[in-house]
Parts: structure tokens; sequence; C-alpha cells
RNA sequence: GGGCGUUUAGCUCAGUUGGCUAGAGCAUCUCCCUUACAAGGAGAGGGUCGGGGGUUCAAGUCCCUCAACGCCCA
């Protein structure tokens, strides 16, 4: 064959297959196919804040496997790129690449040059730009990510249409996010509150629940000294980590049945230092084991004040303000005596007011004992530096389920509409969302992001009016209500008494990365094509963002279209380091993958990202990369032979078909390695489908290929039906193997085969078995035989000879039947052990089970 | 504290409704230049299947319990 090379090689496909699937456009999704021949992927957005990593590669492998499989099985496969360019991470990217920070009372200044393109001096201070500058700068640096996203994904062989892709902060994606906004304010299920918001103090936003994770950091309990405020002489001992936010003290709790405070309960308790007289209640959420038992509530300490809070009526009184410092003026209802103590405090942060109040404490007598260190789980914003303080803020929400019964109720339903893989992670869905303890909070105070498209009026004092927010007109979408006008009002009324004044804030990243189905499907302005792929088929994800990306997508997918997005999930595991901790930066264990795709290759590199079952955590390894780099190889070189034996003319033309035991054997396990494949990737288990084929495959060439090679070479009868099986089988386990090595197995098709090994048709046990009837018996015939061979083979190892020695006399022991067998079937035995003589025993098959056994006699060397 | 998962060879992992002597790859050791492949091939050694208890003719597999590790939630 004049097109199999010289030397095959792996090395420098990916380059020339790349260009040529682009170029033939053989990714390329058919808009016309029906709705049941298509099979649609939610591909995830990746983060445009940085680079690729393992991760990444090792997840959006196992989606492309799944793509390429039902493409070849027919299915027109709409597989988008997204890329994430919206929110914190890019904002802060751009913050410390070009040297500038976000000042939104700027004015856009034209043809802006920042400081810095790329690593500022550590002692630079940033330069405020105005909000459209800033923009400006998150796009030109997204622009770049993305080229450098593009083409390593392309290296990796993703099979994704590129004329699909979508960003999350493009024009469309901003009116879509707005429109389902919109939507889902005109039907309720949007609104605006003013109530107490987590608050991280660093980035000046709001944040969601689903965004919070626990750290533990150091702490200390402080006994303070309550008095009771009918006898002064009587003290109540309170435990608190904070005793800062004494002045924001608005009650005591205690639990219900707590028998040393029951005296307590309706009446009074007046705080230290202040002397502010607040209520005692019992309240469930009390802890009695913790500390005294007794636990001051506090405007807002953590999350259970706040319930207690509403759910006892209290008073509000913060004392610490969104800069995370505290407020100058005190609680009114101070005394001077005390407002005077409160000004030590003010314009603090919550770490010097401790170390202040403390102070205060040991002057007053009312710390009864040295503060005992502790370690306790404090709330933090996953992306922040500092703990979480609870501040009251307006906010914008869309219900989820978490203050609502029976939404929560459709909400776990809707999760029995999908097919998890695996199964088992749909509880951590069904744990989410019985969890859930309030709205999802979607405003952010930030700049980067889908604006919230309202405007409010103002009322004769220039106060904001929230009721009746003033909404874009059909057509106006997207709007910048900081740069855009509400129909019907001019420049000049903005935030003017009587006028209008824009939501200043952003949307939170989940509420555009919610609607990837309706971005990438063009829900907005192609309802063909949406109505095509919509639900999808799959949601592919990692199982850690269940509670965000999957979650917040369902709970639009409801509102707006009242079906599940999807009908499979499909989650990808961690990929932990070899001492199975989880990769990560800090760490210093990340390997950049491009690097691996330079030394193994990316098929290796896809080989050993679908070596990972499905959904389970996985150990980096570069020596699965090795292995899988070997089966490349391997394939490349077993085509050459199988390509390259014999006649080809023989083969194709006479019509051949298998007539051997040997060769119809193969076949049969072949047809039932290409059933168990299909049948694991319908069922998204790609690496079960890999495991088999690949078993097999090493079995076809360590076995069968040496059993029939010399009778490949001949020009009999006997040799056709060894050529035609052998290419048979080839072109079936090339096709199987093309979802997991699409370059290698692209390679190997372009030596023998017309048009893209991806777009052929995916193998079948019709087409496996054609031309012959043989039944499984014949696959434990096949196996005999290789069991002999097998005898021989150890024989000449244990003799430390070569396997191409020759053997004098080889004596097999089995039972009638298979006496017979081996008898009619002895040519390729011959032939691969370099057999002389061979001699039979009948055993006897009453007395054991049966027992094959070989005896092997080597034959004297030659010289 | 609750939920979920994991625990099988030195390492990474298969082992499907209970059923042959528990498998594969890597690593280790031995041998072999053999015309597809020495970036290869042929073999070998290595496991009381996390501990304990139970069901069964039969348990890595089912049940109970304990432990360790990981993730999610409180």
């Amino acid at each position: 064959m004049s097109r199999v090379p010289e030397k095959p090689t792996i090395d420098g496909v990916e380059a020339r297959f790349v260009k040529q699937w682009e170029q033939d456009g053989i990714y390329r999704f058919d808009r016309t196919a029906k709705r049941e021949n298509i099979f649609s992927i939610d591909t995830p957005p990746p983060t445009v804040s940085g680079s690729l990593h393992m991760g990444h590669v090792f997840s959006y492998t196992h989606t492309d496997t799944l793509a390429r499989f039902w493409r070849m099985r027919g299915k027109s496969v709409f597989y988008p790129m997204g890329w994430d360019d919206n929110g914190l991470p890019t904002e802060r990217r751009v913050q410390n690449f070009y040297g500038v920070s976000c000042d939104p009372s700027l004015k856009y200044v034209a043809g802006f040059e920042p400081p810095f393109r790329g690593d500022p001096p550590k002692d630079a201070k940033p330069v405020p730009v105005s909000r459209p500058n800033f923009i400006e700068l998150c796009d030109e640096l997204t622009a770049q990510d993305e080229k450098v996203f593009e083409d390593l994904f392309r290296r990796l062989g993703l099979s994704v249409d590129w004329s699909l892709l979508y960003t999350t902060i493009s024009e469309h994606a901003r009116r879509t996010a707005q429109s389902a906004f919109l939507r889902n304010l005109e039907r309720g299920e949007a609104y605006t509150q003013e109530a107490p918001t987590l608050w991280d103090v660093d980035f000046g936003t709001a944040v969601a629940q689903a965004e919070l994770e626990d750290r533990e950091r150091p702490g200390a309990f402080h006994k303070l000294k309550f008095r009771e405020a009918d006898d002064e002489s009587k003290s109540i001992i309170v435990e608190s980590t904070r005793p800062e936010l004494i002045a924001a003290c608005v009650g005591l709790v205690a639990h219900p049945d707590d028998a040393r405070y029951q005296h307590l309960f309706g009446k009074n308790a007046l705080t230290p230092i202040f002397g502010v007289e607040v209520p005692v209640h019992p309240h469930p959420l009390a802890q009695p084991d913790k500390g005294s038992g007794i636990a001051m509530v506090c405007t807002f300490g953590d999350l259970t004040d706040v319930i207690w809070w509403r759910e006892l009526n209290l008073a509000t009184r913060p004392t610490i303000g969104r800069d995370g410092r505290f407020v100058a003026q005190a609680p009114e209802i101070m005394s001077a005596q005390a407002q005077a103590k409160y000004a030590r405090l003010a314009g603090k942060s919550a770490k010097q007011a401790q170390t202040l109040t403390v102070e205060m404490l040991r002057e007053t007598g009312e710390l009864t004992e040295e503060p005992r260190a502790i370690t306790h789980p404090v709330k933090f914003y996953e992306k922040g530096d500092r703990p979480l303080e609870i501040v009251t803020s307006r906010q914008w929400y869309i219900r989820n389920g978490g203050r609502d019964e029976k939404l929560r109720e459709k909400l776990l339903s809707r999760g029995d509409e999908l097919t998890w893989h695996p199964d088992f992670m749909q509880h951590r869905y069904a744990n989410w969302v019985g969890g859930l303890n309030g709205d999802w909070l979607v405003s952010r105070q930030r700049y980067f992001g889908v604006p919230i498209p309202l405007w409010y009026r103002l009322d004769k004092n220039g106060e904001i009016i929230y009721e009746h927010p003033l909404v874009p007109v059909v057509g106006q979408l997207p709007v910048d209500p900081s740069t855009d006008m509400p129909q019907g009002f001019t420049a000049d009324q903005r935030g003017a008494p009587n006028g209008f004044a824009g939501d200043p804030d952003i949307m939170d990243t989940w509420a555009t990365s919610s609607l990837t189905p309706q971005l990438a499907g063009h829900w907005v302005d192609d309802s063909d094509l949406f109505e095509r792929i919509f639900p999808m088929d799959v949601r592919p994800q990692g199982h850690d963002i269940i509670r965000t990306w999957l979650f917040s997508t369902m709970v639009r997918s409801n509102f707006e279209h009242d079906v599940a997005p999807w009908k499979n999930a499909s989650l990808s595991g961690w990929i932990l380091d070899p001492d199975r901790k989880k990769m990560s930066k800090s760490k210093g264990n990340v390997v950049t993958p491009s690097d691996l795709f330079d030394q193994y290759g990316s098929d290796a590199v896809r080989y050993w990202a679908a070596c990972a079952r499905p959904g389970v955590d996985t150990a980096f390894s570069e020596d699965q990369m090795k292995v899988g780099r070997k089966l490349a190889t391997k394939l490349l070189n077993l085509t050459k032979f199988v390509l390259g034996a014999g006649s080809n003319e023989t083969t194709t033309s006479t019509g051949a078909q298998p007539k051997d035991l040997v060769d119809q054997a193969m076949l049969v396990r072949l047809a039932e390695v290409v059933d168990e494949a299909t049948t694991a990737l319908e069922q998204f288990d790609y690496a079960r489908a890999l495991e088999r084929t690949e078993a097999f495959f090493w079995w076809f060439c360590d076995d069968y290929v040496e059993l029939v090679k010399t009778r490949a070479y001949g020009e009999t009868q006997d040799s056709s039906s060894a050529r035609v099986s052998l290419h048979r089988a080839l072109g079936i386990v090339q096709r199987l193997l093309a979802p997991m090595l699409p370059f290698a197995t692209e390679e190997v098709w372009s030596w023998w085969q017309s048009g893209s090994i991806h777009r052929a048709n995916w193998p079948t046990i019709a087409e496996t078995l054609a031309g012959f009837n043989a039944s499984h018996d014949a696959v434990d015939d096949l196996d005999a035989i290789c069991l002999v061979l097998g005898a021989v083979r150890r024989t000449k190892t244990e003799a430390k000879v070569s396997q191409r020695a020759e053997v004098a006399k080889l004596v097999i022991t089995a039972d009638a039947k298979t006496v017979t067998m081996l008898q009619a079937n002895l040519l390729d035995l011959r032939n691969a052990g370099s057999l002389q003589e061979i001699e039979f025993v009948v055993s006897d098959s009453n007395s054991e089970p049966t027992n094959l056994s070989a005896q092997v006699t080597l034959a004297a060397p030659l010289n």
C-alpha cells in the first residue's frame, strides 16, 4: 500500500487533522436535521480568566467521546463551545494584568492606554478608569485568552462546531439574560427586597448562598457579663466569638427547654459597655451545650442571627458598613455616655474593633475570663479573602424554592426528569434543593457583567421608588441603564427629582450561565434552531457545580419552558495529583496540558481521561498517558501489517468471506465487543467502551494476528479468509477507538479509506458477522487454541530460547471434542508455534472437568 | 450532626443479576533482535478483596456493624 508510511508515527498528526477537519467542516451541525436525529450538548463554557488546566482536558474529553459516538451513529451533533468571559474572575484578571481599577464615577476616555499590559510591578498603584474603559479592557484581554483556549481545545481534538461559539458577555448574551430576567419579573419570579445580605467587604458586593464556603479560622470565646435589667446585681454570662458586635446586640436567646434561663424569658438584659436594654427570648436554634447556652443576637453576626432577628421581630442596629468598618453613627438607643464609648469603635475594621472592645470590657470588668481560643468554621465568599459580613441592602432575587415549599417540590421532581450519570449524583441535587433557605440573590455590585435592565422613578425629593420599575421596550435590549434611558424620559432627568435612575448593579454570573441552552440555541432570535435542540440531550459538568450551574439552569428552564433543560446530566470527577490531593495552583503541582500534548500526543492524553469512569475522581497519571501512546502506536503498526500482508487484490476483489474457524471465532468475539461498547456509550460510559475495545485489541494483536500471520501472507483460499477477516476487524476496531483516539484513528483510516473516520458509520454486529454463521462455541474453541499456543510460548521463554525456536514434539491432552476440533484447525497453531510433530491424547472426560494440557519438547538447537 | 462516594497486587483501576483457580495496565524480575511494531515481543513473581459479624450449597459481590479517606450540606 503506497499510502502506508514506511515508519508510522503519531507525532505531528494533530496539526494536520485539525486543519483538515476545519476545512472539510466535518463537525458542522446540520440544522436541517429533525429533532430525533439531533444530539445536543450543553457544553460548559470555561471561565476565561487564565489558562486551561488538566481538569478541562479531562472532562471535555469525556464529552467529546460521546459527541463523536453519536455523530458516527448518524446524529447531527449540536456541540457548541462557549466562553464564560463575564464576571468577577475576569475583572480581577484585568485589574492585575493592566494595573487598573474600575471607578464608575469616572467618564469614558477615548483611546485610553492602560499603564501596563501584563505583569505590573507589585508596588504599582492601580489607575482608576471608567466603567466603559474597564469593560473595553475586559473585552481586549478575554479575546486574547479565548484564542489560546480555542487553539488548545482544537489540539485536544474536541469535535466542537466552532461556528456555534457563544460568549457570556456578548451583545447576544446580554440580550438573552436581560430578556429572561424581564420575563421572570413579569411573571413575578423575580423581585427586589431590602434584606440582610451576605456581603464581601473587599469586593464590595452581595454574595449568594451558593457561593459560600466554610473555612476553619482561629477565633476565641469571650465570656461577656450582661446584667438583668430588673436587678443589675445579677449577671448573665454570654459567650461570644464576636464581642465587637455588642453594640449591634438586639437580644439574647436560649433554648426553650433550658432550665437555666426559664426565669429570664420575657425579661430584658443590659448589654456590657453600652448598657442597652435587650429582650431575652426562647428559640429552638439556641444550642444549650454551646458556651453558656445563651447567645447574643446581633444585626448581624451570622446567618442564625438573621433567623432570630426575623422570627423574633427584633430591632435592627447595624454597626458594620459595606466597607467592613464600624459606621460613624452609633445606634440611636444608646445613652450619651454609651455613644461616647462607641465613638472609639467608629471607622475601625472588625478585627481592630474586637481588640478595642476587649480593652473596654477589661476596663469595665465585664470580661469575666481570659478569651478561650478555638477554631471554628467561618463563612467566606468562595473567591474572597476576608470573612463575610451581613449587611442590609436592597437586592434582586429570583425564586428558587428556598422560601416556597411547592416550588421546591417542583424543582425536586424536575430532577427525576433527568437521567443522571452516575445515578447517585442525583442525591447531591436533592440534597441541595432540600437545604435551600432563601431565594437566589442575582444582583451584584460589580461592573463587568450583564446590567440589571431596569430604571426606577424618582420622587419629588429625588428618592428612588422601587415599586413598578421602568422596563426597557421591545427592541431596546440589551440596555445599560447607566447610559441608556427609559422610554419617555430625557437625559437631563437622570438623577433629578421626579426623574429616573438606572439600576447600578449587574447580574450574578450564574444568572447568565443558567441560560447556556438558550444562549447556544439562540432562544431570543432563532426559535427554529432552539426548538431543534431543546431540551438538550446532555449537560456535562463537574459535580461541584450541581448546586450552582445545574440547579440555576433548572430554575430558569422550569419557569421559562416548564420542562427540565436536558434529558441527561453527566458528571465528571476531579483530577487529583498522584498523592490524591486535589490539584491546585497554590500547591504548584499543576501541569500544563500543551506540554503533555507535545510529549505524549493528544490521543495519549485523551486516553488517560477516557480511562476514568464517569464521575470518579481520578489521579493525574503520566504513566497512563504512556500507555495511551503505546496503544496509538500499536494501532498504526497493526494497520501497517494488515494492509501490507499478502496480495490485496485477492482480499478485496474475490468476495471472499471468513471461512476458517479461527477467523470466524475472532469476529464473533469482536461482535460481542461491538455490542458491549455500543451499549456502554449509549449509557454515557465511554470508559467501559474503551476498556472492552482495548482488551480485545491487545488480544487481537498478540494472539489472533500471531496465529494467522503466516496464513495471511499466503495465496490460498484460507489466506483470503484470514485477510478478509483481518481487514474487517481492523476497520471495526479503528472505528471503535475513533471517539477516544481521534487523531491516530483518522491517520490509519486515511491509509486505506476515503473520507473522515469521524463521519464513518459506527460498527454494527451485523457487519461484523456478515457472510457466515458461527456460534459462541467457536470462541471457546479459539480459546483452546490460544491456550496451547500459550503453553508453547511459556516453554520457550522458560528455556530461554527464541519464540521462533522449533518444537520437535507437542503432546496435547484434551477431551475428545476438543481433540477433534484442534485436529481440524491445526494449521495456524503449527505455523505460530513452529511445531513439528503433534500428538493427541484423549483424556477420560468422566473423571475430571475438561482439562486441556500441552507437553512441549523443544528441538535441539541447530547450531 | 446529616447525605453521598471510595477502600481489591508496590501504584492506578476493572470485576454488571452472588457462581470456574479474583483480572488488566504500570512498576519489578527473567528471557527473546521474531520481516507490523525493540518506542517491540514472550513469560514470571506479587492479593487472607479495609476490620468484624451474618445470610447462603456458594460472598470481592447481599445484609448489619465498625474504621479510614474524600466530597457536599448543616
